[in-house]
Order: structure tokens, then sequence, then C-alpha cells
DNA sequence: AGCACGCCGACT
DNA sequence: GTCGGCGTGCTC
């Protein structure tokens, strides 16, 4: 008997031992166990889990024999494994929870009880080898079956369509099948032999980059995009493979069409839209094949890529790259990790740089791709305009528009107004189960909307307390689409792949892969963004304003009242290290991050209280003995209610023994009190 | 998470 | 009597 560890979906900190007897192990390596997909017995029912670990010896508890390896070979290998780990001790995330996240879709089969059926949710791929091992012998058996069967016997293992492609029927297949002489087996995923083509362009100069960290942000993307290319002509001449992750999916297509034209079958896909079954082949594909190249986001930083050489992140100041949902994780941290463990070169790109990379880079932990001048990149105007209503503001669209240029709008904000105001009561009108306004948003008809919990409400003109009539208090984009639609002006979204010359967007952030070359960009008062009560808001604000000047040919046009503020200052001056030195030494002087880190604790429950929480936290303290523990709170979320349960926080600074956490969480739990703890949280309020 | 079990109020 | 909502406990 063996004894497996196997990490199963479930949010608790610890593995499951099952064993397994030689019958099933079917001959197999301890490496071509570790890693694999099991599916297990789990109390009357079942579950798909990742082996971790092997082991000879007896565990002290009862332990149940596991059902099934359902694949041809792992999914992870031993490396993988290990930095897998190394992320859910980081994020207190259950190593089970990450793995089920991280493995494809289609691979997370489920047990139905009732049926006593597992749920596979994709379609396996069947096929045919031979179940003798030579053709003498074997009586009573047409010429054709004959023919058959010496091909199969021949290839060892075909597929149906082999079988027609051949010239033969389905019919003597099923009489061999039924004759015992070849055996139907199921895979989830067959290798097939894949024909590259790859055509290397003479305009395209192969270029390498030593392994280690490298900051991009010396270029702008459509610069940068090409320096990939070189770097991935390079990587495959050696049989060396790429990874290129972008924060959204519509920069993956973008970019993927775009260098599929390129790299031809070289090229592989991989985001949370493709098909089940795509993922899967893709998967596979990428963990066996040398010289790939892969577009994705952030959950293909998981595939164990064979021969990873370049891992790039673009755009990494993304928020999208925050997982806020279990398992927890920082697409930049996971880069950090897998570049240590592997060695390999890892580019963290962007026009506009997180104040960590930047800091990296200050510190040389990072090394810089080149040394150009990103100005000389970007040759458009820069005229700043005061913001006074918006009614000036429409005025001002209506005047630009009437030029026929390719023009860009950003609003800045979703909706159509921020919130409804009663002058009488003066109250915000609220959602109903949370502590949020509720936004009045207007696609074919006015409706409201909380941005809490996504409970939709309709419209309504008047307070309800007092009948008085409500007041629309500012502006979002679906205020411009109206503006637009009733002057007869021709547009579409960014994100859309309709041309006109007019296009209209909420943020450029996260979409300088989307975005072209506009003659004008018109930014909408982004000032708001600076009320936002987090210390990552000027940060914010600062990118928000500098990523549209390079994507304008010729007049940027920026709406502010903030024309004093360091952000403004750096863009004017073309010099955007103004701006970050400036911020690191505020940073420096509040103990901010990165020079604190911290973690943010959300407790949860319908009536929970302040001092339940005091209770609950100060008992944690003294049961462990923890002393100089820095911390602020408890206190009231800022939304201190959603879906009808109040939120309380605690803010703990440079906090160590993170694991402590998890008997915090447990206790909580115990009470009915659900714990999210959040690791270098992007928001501090 | 996802399931079972048990308590309790509401409704046949 | 029985259905179902939800609080609690447990998982190799």
């Amino acid at each position: 008997m063996i004894y497996l560890d196997i990490a199963l979906p479930i949010p608790h900190f610890s593995n499951f031992t099952y064993k397994v007897s030689q019958g099933k192990l079917k001959n197999m390596e301890k490496e071509e166990i570790i890693g694999r997909r099991v599916l297990v017995p789990f109390r009357n029912y079942g579950l798909t889990g990742i082996v971790v670990d092997i082991s000879e010896e007896k565990p002290d508890v009862e332990v149940k024999e596991i059902i099934d390896f359902p694949d041809k070979e792992p999914l992870f290998t031993k490396e993988y494994i290990d930095i897998v780990k190394e992320l859910s001790e980081y994020y207190l995330s259950p190593l089970g929870m990450f793995f089920y996240y991280i493995i494809p879709e289609g691979l997370r089969w489920e047990y139905n009880p009732k049926t006593k059926r597992w749920i596979k949710k994709v379609q396996e791929d069947k096929v045919y080898v031979p179940n003798v091992l030579t053709l003498a012998d074997i009586p009573n058996l047409s010429q054709k079956g004959r023919e058959l069967l010496e091909y199969i016997l021949e290839r060892g293992e075909v597929t149906a369509e082999e079988i027609k492609e051949e010239g033969f029927s389905l019919s003597s297949l099923k009489t061999l099948i039924k004759k015992g002489l070849v055996k139907e087996v199921s895979y989830i995923f067959r290798e097939e032999a894949k024909k590259y083509f790859l055509k290397q362009k003479k305009t395209v100069k192969p270029y390498s980059l030593p392994s280690g960290k490298y900051l991009y942000n010396t270029e702008v993307f459509r610069k940068r995009i090409f320096t990939y290319i070189s770097l991935f002509y390079d990587a495959i001449r050696k049989g060396e493979s790429s990874l290129l992750i972008f924060p959204n999916i519509k920069s993956v297509e973008t970019v993927y069409s775009f260098l599929k034209k390129e790299f031809g079958d070289k090229i592989f896909l991989y985001h949370d839209r493709i098909s089940n079954k795509e993922k899967i082949r893709n998967w596979f594909s990428i963990k066996n094949l040398n010289g790939t190249i892969t577009i994705g986001t952030y959950t293909s930083l998981f595939i164990p890529v064979k021969n990873l050489r370049y891992l790039i992140l673009e755009e990494e100041y993304s928020d999208a790259y925050k997982n806020r949902r279990t398992p927890k994780f920082d697409a930049r941290r996971v880069v950090f990790s897998i570049q240590k463990k592997k060695g390999i070169t890892a580019i963290y790109s962007s026009t506009t740089p997180s104040m960590e990379s930047y800091l990296a880079l200050k510190k040389k932990i990072f090394l810089p791709v080149n040394r150009k001048n990103i100005f000389s990149q970007a040759k458009g105007k820069i005229q700043i305009v005061p913001f006074e209503t918006f009614n000036a503001v429409k005025k001002l669209l209506l005047e630009e528009l009437k030029e026929n240029k390719k023009t860009l709008i950003i609003a800045n904000k979703k909706g159509f107004s921020s919130f409804l105001f009663c002058d009488v009561c003066e109250t915000e009108i609220m959602c109903n189960q949370c502590d949020v306004p509720v936004k009045v948003h207007k696609d074919d008809k006015y409706y409201l909307k909380c941005s809490a919990c996504g409970k939709k409400y309709q419209y309504i003109k008047n307070c309800p307390d007092c009948e008085n009539p409500l007041k629309e208090v500012g502006f979002g984009i679906d205020k411009i689409v109206e503006l637009l639609k009733k002057n007869n002006i021709q547009f579409s979204f960014l994100e859309d792949s309709k041309k006109t010359d007019i296009k209209l967007t909420v943020s450029l952030l996260g979409k300088e892969a989307i975005a072209s070359i506009f003659d004008k960009i018109i930014n909408i008062y982004p000032d708001f963004i600076l009320s936002i009560p987090d210390y990552k808001s000027e940060e914010k604000f600062f990118r928000s304003i500098t990523i549209p000047f390079f994507k304008t040919k010729d007049r940027y046009i920026l709406i502010t009242n903030e024309s004093d503020s360091k952000a403004v200052e750096s863009l004017k001056n073309k010099n955007l290290s103004l701006f970050y030195e400036r911020e690191i030494l505020e940073r420096k002087e509040l103990d901010l991050p990165p020079f604190a880190r911290y973690i943010l604790l959300t407790f949860e429950k319908k009536n929970l209280e302040i001092e339940d929480i005091r209770d609950l936290f100060n008992k944690w303290i003294i049961s462990h003995k923890i002393s100089n523990i820095q911390y602020e709170g408890p206190l009231y979320a800022r939304i201190s209610k959603i879906r009808g349960k109040n939120r309380i926080q605690i803010i703990l600074k440079n906090f160590e023994k993170k694991e402590l956490l998890i008997d915090l969480y447990e206790n909580a739990l115990k009470k009915g009190i659900k714990l999210n703890i959040e690791i270098d949280p992007k928001e501090i309020k």
C-alpha cells in the first residue's frame, strides 16, 4: 500500500491522506504520481484533488482508497507544486482551493451521489489500442478485419477519424472490439501530432535578454510588442517557450490575432472564455511541446510551461492582477515566484509602472530592458481645460467633435449619475441591503443599481419619504452616450470592434493593447479619483491622466481642476519620475506600501457589532501571547453593510506570524462570523 | 465548499 | 405531521 497526500477543494488548511493499491498504480513511477489529478471518495460523495506528496508509512487516521487517476499524465510538475504551495501559504488560501481554481475548468469533475456518476463537463477523446500482441494465429478474421488490426498494431493507438481516413469502416472496428482484439480507451487529452510551420520574417531580428527580473517602462505598447516578437523568435530557435499575460480577455484576443499571423501553430490562447475542451488541449500542449508562445490572462501563469524562458506581464500596474476571491493571489507575485524558482527572464511591462516596480528598479532588484526616453515616442499637444459645469463639458465636446478626426472620449465614470439626492431630507437613495447609494444607469431606459451587490431597482423621480423631486448628482458614461445620440453623432465603444471615428470608454487603464492611436483624446474630469479615500488614489489619478497622452497624435484635452497636482505637473513637464519620486517620499513618510506591509481583516455577519470583534481579537492576541502587534480598528468598513451583513475591519501592519490568523479565522467561523483575510490589500482607507 | 443533522416556526 | 430555513459541525 502507498499513501498519498491529496489537496482537496475545501476551505480547510490541511491536506488529506488516501491510500492506493499497487493495482491502481499501473507501474507508475513516483514522479508520475505527484501532480496528478485524482478522484477520491469524500463523505458520501466525491471530489477532484491533486496529489502533492507520497509516503509509504501508514498514517494514524483511518484512510479511504482513491477512486481513480483519470489522466494520462500529471497536470503539474514538482516545481509548480512548490510554487503553488508557497503562494498558498503566503496568501493563506487553502492549497486544494488553489489547485482547484487554477486547473482547467473542464477537469473540475463533480460527483453526483444520486446517479452515482461523475459529471465530467467535457467529452473525452476515444482511441483504439490493440488487445493482442501479434496478428498470428487469429482464426475467423476477414481480410478487411485483418488489415485493420494490422494497421492498429502498427500505430499502437488510433482514433476513429484516423481509421476512416485510412479507408476502413467503423463496423470492422466494432467487430474487432467484439472479438476482444481491440480495446477502446478514453482520454481527456490525447497529444496530437502538430504540423508546425514557421517562416520567420526578415524584418524581425531575434533578440535575447538574459535571465533576471526586468522593468520595461521605456517604450510605449506598440514598440514593446515588437520587442516581444524578437524575443519569441529567439526563444523558438532554441526550443524555449514564452508566456505573455494581459489583464483582460479583450487585450489577449487582440494581441493573439495579431501574433497568430506571425507565429502560426506555435501560438496558444488561454483564458476563461475559450471552451473547456480547448483549455485542456492547450494546457497539455503548452506543458509538453517545445518552443511555444502562450497569450493569456493570469490563469495561464499556472500552466507548467515546458522550457519556459520569457514570462511577460503586460500593464503590470493593473488592479485586475489581484484576485479578490479565494485563492487570493497577485499575478505580480506569482511572476516573481516563478522567476525565482526557475531562473527565467521575467519582464514587468507598462507605460506607467506600479510604485512597487518603480522602487524595485531604483533598488536594482529589477533591471531596465533599455534606456530609451518614452516621451520621444509621443508627440501630442497637451491642453488643460478647467472644469466648470457639466453643461460646459457638453458644449466643448460638441464643438470638438465637429472636426472629422479620430477621437477618443474618456468618461472616467460608469453609469448615468452617481446617486439620487433629496434636498429636503438631505439623504441619498440607498440600496436596501447595503450601505451604498444606488447609481443611476441608462441603457434603453433609466434604472437604479447598487454597485456593491448588483441589485437593480426601478427608477424613481420623487423621494420615497417626503415626495419631493430628487436630484441626480454626478455624470457618467451613460450621459455622454445620451448626448452623442441626441446630436446624431456616430460612435462606438472602444471595446467594440466596430469601426467609427469617435470612440468612447470609461477608462484606458489596462487597455493599452486595445486602443490604437487617436488624433484627439478628450479626458473628462478624472479628478473624482482623488476623492476616493485610498492611499493609491494619487497613483490612479496619475495613470488616468498619463496613459491617454501616449495614445494621442495631435491634441490631448484634459479637463481637470488639479493642474497644480504632482501628477499633472509631471505630465506637463514630460518627466514621469517627477511624480514617482515625490510619491515615494510621501509613502515613506506615512509608512505606506511598499515601505510597510499591511493585512486587511474584514469580519462579516448580520447584526455584527464592534464589541464582538474587539472581544474575539483580544482573546486571540492573549491566547497566542502576541506582543508588539501594530493595528488599527476594529472599525466599521467604509461600506459598513453588504447584502444585509455588517462589515467590521482591522488593519494589521507589518505582522509577521501570518499563520496564526488561521486560528482567528476558525474562531470567528465558530461564531458564524466570516473573516476575509487580505494580504497586501490593494485598498487601505 | 458542501453536505448532514437538528432545532424551530409556519402551514397543511 | 411535515416542510424548509438556517445555525453548527465535519471532512482523510
